[in-house]
DNA sequence: GCATGATAAATGAC
DNA sequence: GTCATTTATCATGC
């Protein structure tokens, strides 16, 4: 017969995708319905050429004007959004780093380096 | 259709090195007694990283790995979060 | 051959 | 806008 599963794991809410959910169900007979794949999340991969011209205008300023974004995305035949939010990741990448840099140089420790 | 190509080249050496047994042990402890909400703090995040020897970008890393993978196939992890409920009797009331 | 840590698009909270 | 996180993907370890 079935076995009746004593204590079942509780579907936290954590445990739900946001979007797109990709995987299939999970607990089907539980607790939820798990639609097939629908929509996978696209990830872009950005070309040689793109990733190049992206650092250059990152280069030039960190932050991107509305018409350059225009002008970009034409040029680079991408939406406006993605270089928005290259822009933003980018940003945080950058951060990062300089963070990295920041703490190497001063107190004792730290060098995380190669 | 957005064509994706796989014009992937070294953008970054994504050397990895397995963590010690130890510090995994650590991580997983905190991750199956906290498993209604496996976020931890920041501060949470500094202390873990202290305990394990790495840093707390990597703790970051680490939950963010686990709580996807664990999601994703659960059934994969029930032994292990046997394992680690029985090794762990704390509250996990947040 | 998958497990695992790291990176980078993409999302969402604020 | 920032920023933690999600998600797909990558590169490596074993």
């Amino acid at each position: 017969g079935l076995e009746e599963p004593s204590h079942v794991q509780l579907p936290f809410p954590w445990m739900k995708s946001t979007k797109a959910h990709a995987w299939k169900g999970q607990w089907a007979g539980g607790a939820y319905s798990v639609e097939p794949e629908e929509n996978k999340r696209t990830r872009t991969a950005y070309t040689r050429a793109q990733l190049l011209e992206l650092e250059k205008e990152f280069l030039f300023n960190k932050y991107i004007s509305r018409p350059r974004r225009v002008e970009l995305a034409v040029m680079l035949n991408l939406t406006e959004r993605h270089i928005k939010i290259w822009f933003q990741n980018r940003r945080m990448k950058w951060k990062k780093e300089e963070d990295k840099k920041r703490s190497s140089g001063s107190a004792s420790g730290g060098g995380e380096g190669e | 259709a957005v064509m994706i190509l796989r014009s992937r080249f070294l953008d970054a050496r994504r050397k990895r090195r397995n963590f010690n047994k130890q510090a995994t042990e650590i991580l997983n402890e905190y991750f199956y007694s906290h498993l209604s909400n496996p976020y931890p703090s920041e501060e949470a995040k500094e202390e873990l990283a202290k305990k394990c020897g790495i840093t707390v970008s990597q703790v970051s890393n680490w939950f963010g790995n686990k709580r996807i993978r664990y999601k994703k196939n659960i059934g994969k992890f029930q032994e292990e979060a046997n394992i680690y409920a029985a090794k762990t009797a704390v509250t996990a009331t947040n």
